[in-house]
RNA sequence: CGCGGGGUGGAGGAGUGGUACCUCACGAGGCUCAUAACCUUGAGACGCCGGUUCGAGUCCGGCCCCCGCAA
């Protein structure tokens, strides 16, 4: 797997969730592995609350690379990151911001892999949002961080067609993937010099938040469309829900599944709150 | 020990100590020009282990699994 061209590359990779995990596995497959991973620390996570490692860590330890999980990105880890030197950074959803002094480390700078058409979507969730707000494309782009958020000039950008109203998670792999490809392909120019980034028309951004638990509380009697973006949108978190009255009590009941019929929302699957998930139809007949 | 809900035929639900019930699906038969209709009829279940009891789906203890909150 390592070829002459790449082993003799050093780099570290950024990156926390499961989308990070996507692009380290392109990158494997194209004979890229990183020497170095920075993650975020463990957290407890789960309905005991155990810590849990993040995803790229797991990863990375199934490999027996080197991993840093900093708290904060102080002197104290920036030293350790200068105790060796690097050729490039890769940051795909790594969950925090990077000081301009890490920045600075690498020889041939740091790639960002962003999930959006950049200027487009820049910030925290691209791929929930473009789904949201009724785009028929988006797309992922490959950009040199600067020290603005998602505003670094771009070395290439691929487009993705989502008029088919994609669930965010599949369309979040897809993404992630395609950006892993798009690396193994521009590594080696890049390193050479061979890429010249082109800067972003700044007039032209837009930008998306954090996605809160709330936004995941629909409207059944909203326009039928929007509901169905948003159930897409949120099939990974926080999922589309709604409340219903059971034996007296208030209960959550997530949106597992629906479709669009006839202009119509069609929900299919539900997951009522201390239930399994069922069909629709059987929880709305034993209300 | 973070908080809480739940595991009953194939699906969804009733049932807080005394023959397990309902709706839907399924099999057989019937009726009908016809039906996701109707009638008759049939098969099929209490997550697991132990305890209390004359008797446990129901009470007690342990285990497994599922889900909501939280992160």
């Amino acid at each position: 797997m390592p070829n002459a061209n790449h082993s003799s590359l050093k780099m570290v990779f950024f990156g926390t969730p499961l989308l990070a995990v996507w692009v380290l596995e392109e990158l494997e497959k194209g004979g890229i592995l990183p020497s170095l991973v920075v993650t975020a620390p463990d957290k407890p996570a789960g309905r005991k609350l155990l810590f849990t490692p993040s995803p790229v860590k797991v990863w990375a330890q199934e490999r027996g690379i080197r991993i840093l999980e900093p708290e904060k990105l102080d002197d104290d880890f920036i030293s350790a990151l200068k105790t060796e030197t690097y050729d490039l950074f890769i940051v795909a959803a790594y969950g925090k911001l990077i000081p301009q002094e890490v920045l600075d480390i690498p020889k041939h700078g740091v790639l960002n892999v962003h999930p959006s058409l950049l200027p487009q979507f820049r910030g925290a969730s691209p791929i929930v949002t473009a789904i949201l707000s009724g785009e028929k494309e988006t797309g992922t782009s490959i950009m040199l961080l600067d020290r603005q958020m998602d505003h670094g000039p771009i070395v290439a950008q691929e487009h993705v067609d989502i008029s088919d109203v994609p669930k965010a998670s599949k369309l979040g792999e897809r993404l992630a993937r395609l950006g892993g490809v798009m690396l193994v392909n521009l590594i080696p120019k890049w390193v050479l010099g061979n890429l010249k980034p082109r800067e972003q028309d700044h007039t032209r951004a837009t930008y998306c938040g954090k996605i809160a638990k709330e936004d995941g509380l629909i409207n059944l009697s909203d326009d039928p469309e929007k509901n169905y973006r948003k159930i897409r949108a949120f099939d990974e978190w926080p999922r589309a829900y709604f409340f219903s009255e059971r034996k007296g009590k208030k209960i959550r009941v997530v949106i597992k599944d629906a479709r669009l019929e006839d202009g119509k929302l069609v929900i299919t699957k539900v997951l009522p709150e201390g239930k399994r998930e069922m069909d629709y139809i059987d929880f709305q007949r034993n209300l």
